[in-house]
Formats: structure tokens, C-alpha cells, sequence
DNA sequence: ATCTTATGGTCTATATATGAACCAAATGTA
DNA sequence: TACATTTGGTTCATATATAGACCATAAGAT
């Protein structure tokens, strides 16, 4: 048996992976839409989806995101226009930063 | 060359990805951490936070929630508590739901 | 009650994401 | 300027997520 890499997660990264999957659960039945559909339609299998609807943690972000929209499940509470404004806007505050992060050597009295 | 699974994603999944990775290298920066510190206290490669502030799609959910919470990132703009009490909040709106999506098997007059 | 179908759970093979060790370039400091 | 270090980009081996085929049960129509 090869060493597995077991991960540790917050309480706050499980919880809220398993709201949005929740969320996503909630509104593929308000949309009377089955299980497969929903799989079908974002090109993934059943038994992801169940993964996914359970809050698994392992699951790539893209394909949970995906079929959120797919059930309509709004991400960060913004249509398509905001998000691309926040993108913007958030670059905006990128380039405003020092490109990297300078960390003083020696502690010369580091911080605190 | 073995064949390769393509998947396709919305504009609004790539651009919902692409905002949370600048917003936790936004966060990342303006705490002066450097990405090997990051990467260390979430136990992941320095190469896989870079793909996760590059908005990669293809990043376990969890890893990047994990990161967002280590550089102060708010997921659902809600802390703890807001955050589990919407979990329950939806786990109830889901047991009013019925537990299995019926189709009509043959469109009387699906839908519309 | 019966029948159809949706859901939940296994198991296996395979595609693929990740860690680690590189290197080169950019960046900020003294 | 020179120096230390952060960052970005590779490549490769390996751990692991996913698809797909199962099966059993539950759920909701008729």
C-alpha cells in the first residue's frame, strides 16, 4: 500500500464546501432536475455529483463551480458583469503591491 | 499518448475561479506572507498556490478553500457561525424538498 | 400494490493532479 | 552595483480523483 498524503481542512473550508454543495442540491430539485441531467449537462459522472452535492473536499474547483451555474447557483453573490469588475478591480490592487513579498533577513526585530 | 478527458468550462466558472485565486494572492501580499509560507501552513507545494493564484480550474476545492482561510479570505462573505447556520438553514429548506426528482416519463407537456 | 426510475453505494481501470527537484529571471535591499 | 531571495517555469514519478459498470434500496407515480 503505497504512503497516502492524508490533508488536514479547517472546520470553516468543510463547512463551507458543504454549503455550497448543499445550495447546489437544493436548488437541482427546486429546478426538477434530475441527478444525471445535471451530470450530463456539465460533462461529469453521477457519482461525482453525489461527491460533490455531499460537500466533498476533493473535487476539482472548476467542475463544482461549473455545475453550480448549471443549477443557478450564484458565486460570490455577483452576475457575470460584477465579476468581471471585481476581477478588474482586484488586479487594479495587485499592481499596486510589491511583486514580492520581502521578508526582513535577520529579525532585527521581526514584527511583533 | 493515452486519450485525455477535455473538459469545458463557463466564462462565469473561470472568471469566479480566476477572482478567488487574485483575492487570496491580494490577501497573500498585503499580510507580507510569501508563498512558501502559505503553501507550508496548508501543507501543499509552492507549485500547486501558484496554480491556485493563477485560477486554475483543476485544484481540489478544499485546497483552495484551505488557502483562502489561511491568507483571510472570506468564503460567502460569512464567518463561522453565519456560515454554519446557513448550513442549517438549508439542510431544512432541502428535507421540505421530495427526495427524488420525478420526470413525467413521457412528456404529457414537459415543462413549458 | 405495482412498477418505473431516481438515488446511494460499491469496485476497478485509467487519466491526471500533485510534490519535489530543478533552473532562470525578477525583485527588493543594503 | 552586488547580493540574497522570491517568484515563475519546467520535468518526472507517484498518489489519487474520476468514469463507468455494477447492485440494492428508496421514492413516487399510476
Amino acid at each position: 500500500m503505497p504512503k497516502s498524503i492524508t490533508r488536514t481542512y479547517s472546520r470553516y473550508s468543510r463547512e463551507a464546501t458543504l454549503l455550497l454543495g448543499e445550495l447546489i442540491r437544493v436548488a437541482r430539485k427546486e429546478r426538477k432536475l434530475t441527478a444525471q441531467e445535471v451530470a450530463d449537462r456539465a460533462g461529469i459522472s453521477r457519482g461525482l455529483l453525489q461527491r460533490i452535492e455531499k460537500g466533498d473536499l476533493k473535487c476539482e474547483i472548476g467542475v463544482v463551480f461549473e455545475v453550480a451555474v448549471i443549477v443557478g447557483v450564484k458565486l460570490f453573490d455577483a452576475d457575470e458583469t460584477t465579476l468581471t469588475r471585481h476581477i478588474r478591480q482586484t488586479e487594479d490592487k495587485l499592481s499596486l503591491l510589491p511583486k514580492s513579498v520581502r521578508r526582513k533577513s535577520k529579525a532585527v526585530h521581526d514584527d511583533f
